[in-house]
DNA sequence: GCGCGCTACTAGCGCGCGACAGTCACGCTA
DNA sequence: TAGCGTGACTGTCGCGCGCTAGTAGCGCGC
């Protein structure tokens, strides 16, 4: 029936080369003008509704659909969002899944680019910045400050758990030192006192708790069992770290505080294979209660940030910037809440 | 609206301009034309080095990045790939970091978008069709076959781990029959006769390989055993199965073969909260050896697949059909392996 | 002097759409 | 009847770039 039609039968045509239809094609289906049939994908007044109903028609029929690329040149606004996230990080994950809500009801498109190993940060965010982005959410960037101040120059950013003196940008985290004096509280409740920390190095996040876990461990009279061993954010930092303990001369401490849950999930794996009963040798803490930290048996004594009002926050920051009502630099803080799991327990006298 | 962008770089550029600079911009500033920039942009034969240089040097100058927008619009291929997955997944994401590479070797741009509980696959893969990817990579899509012929009428499609009969579409995935054969000679080889299969209901490859499963127990003689239970692809999806089999009049089976790991590791959650003992009474196997499989105490016998070379032979079956170097409708199946953890051991007599 | 081939560059159209200033028919008022 | 307003629609420009067809300049051989 209709001439141009996308590339059906596989039987015929060798290669049907067919366009995808425009949205000329669809305004000279129906004889009227192009701007007509703008007018209704806009869903802007100045088509009656019988129009609209007609150009809908037409345009399922023809198959078409609006044109993004074409769109986000055409316009000033592109209304798209690039977030920068980590593929392994689950914590980062259910920050993308929670960043969809708040991003869908104020107009915003996503585009995701993942750090993977293979490719860095700094070309998965061109990349976003390629595709239009008006505005980045960055999940805990890893690439330097500078890097993010001059981003920030360029683009509004907001960044996502991590702290930055001085960049251009906004910051939403939530609070580290209430999570990590929680924990602290939590363990030394339960009758420990030889708590070290893994850390996260110089990983977004991790300096704050560092700094979190000492001022705690400090003020509950604990200073002089302050250990912090050397960690990253992964699993095979906190492997690492745990097999440094198991090797070490000095007594294992009765309890571990890691920078986050994957770090926390190595120690498990390496202690528990190990023969090191959990909690009952080492008890064991997290933070950031990611997914996995709660499903499955892994049942991770944790830190948990509210997702959702971090993600939404995030939106509406990069929002308020872009909408030019106030000026990059804020930063929020929210409440982070320890979640008492099967890792934690009271150490066992000897 | 304020004409006059606020947000302006720092006092560097000397003349300040609120726009985004674009290749006008740059070939203004040498004096020269904007299609000697283009040329240069693209590293295309046609320029002298020294020109080269100059035109960087002037762009770095401004701060201009090339417009992705404005090329895909430009020119006919755009060079990207649109990738579906669900963010939970973690065998998705597995995935996604192993497109990355080959994708970048073929010289394509990757948009992600990932489907969440608040925002369906259609959704998600309108975005991508949206933003001009030129063809799909579906992680597992679970939308109806129909749909997905659709889709691959319109653009080339390449499915990851579904089968599907007649979309003309290509398929890549593993052999599910070997996989879920090695399983059930595994735990035969261990003397289990009692393996139940937790499908995962019709969700991509749960049907083959119950099928499989099916199939690998008569070959046993084991067809009066065969014992199937309603599940899916998620945590939740194991850990009510697992509650099934706990609260039933039925014998726990000694083994259970989960349809993916995310499941199994629901069915690993509840068997140890209700102090059944793993692998001693009930051994667990997954498919799928996802990363969080193997890291982690949890410790999953599973089946592997081949995640690099699946993601590769998806880019490069996409490479194809965009070149047009063959018609859709390609199956391509790697051979899938057995690995065998903690989860499985011999029963316990009883 | 001519044509030849080569490098280095330019002119200008078009991608699919949004924005905006029109145009047109129609109905209402004075 | 002219004047005016309004809803429905059209014409056209330009977004930032890719790309094809050029052209100017140069050295070369005869």
């Amino acid at each position: 029936m209709t001439p141009s039609n996308p590339r059906q039968g596989t039987d015929r045509t060798p290669a049907p080369r067919s366009r995808k239809p425009t949205m000329a094609d669809v305004a000279a289906e129906l004889g009227v003008s192009r701007a007509l049939v703008s007018l209704v994908f806009r869903d802007q007044p100045g088509a009656s509704p019988e129009t609209r109903e007609r150009v809908f028609e037409a345009a399922a029929r023809l198959g078409y659909k609006p044109d993004m690329a074409a769109r986000l040149l055409a316009r000033g606004r592109s209304k798209v969002l690039g977030v920068l996230f980590t593929a392994r990080n689950p914590h980062h994950v259910d920050l993308v899944e929670a960043i969809y809500p708040t991003a869908e009801e104020l107009g915003y498109d996503l585009v995701l680019s993942a750090a993977v190993p293979s490719r860095d940060e700094h070309k998965a965010v061109e990349a976003l910045v390629g595709h239009r982005s008006e505005a980045l959410l960055l999940c805990g960037p890893t690439i330097s400050e500078e890097d993010i101040a001059d981003l920030g120059a360029r683009l509004p950013v907001v960044v996502l758990g991590r702290h930055l003196k001085s960049a251009p940008v906004d910051l939403v985290t939530s609070y580290d030192r209430p999570g990590a004096r929680e924990v602290v509280d939590h363990l030394v409740g339960l009758g420990h006192r030889d708590i070290a920390h893994v850390d996260g190095g110089s990983k977004p996040g991790a300096p704050e708790r560092r700094r979190a876990y000492r001022d705690a461990m400090r003020s509950h009279g604990l200073a002089d069992r302050i250990r912090i061993l050397p960690g990253n954010h992964t699993e095979e930092g906190g492997q690492e770290a745990a097999r440094g303990m198991i090797a070490s001369d000095e007594p294992l401490p009765t309890a571990v505080f890691a920078s986050n849950d994957q770090c926390a999930i190595g120690l498990l794996d390496v202690f528990t294979r190990a023969g090191v009963k959990i909690p009952e040798q080492v008890s064991i803490v997290g933070y950031d209660d990611s997914h996995i930290a709660g499903l499955s048996h892994i049942d991770l004594t944790t830190v948990r940030q509210d997702v959702p009002r971090l993600a939404r926050l995030a939106v509406e920051a990069a929002d308020e910037q872009l909408r030019g009502v106030r000026q990059p630099g804020a930063t929020l803080k929210l409440e982070s809440k320890l979640v008492v799991r099967g890792t934690s327990g009271p150490p066992t006298q000897r």
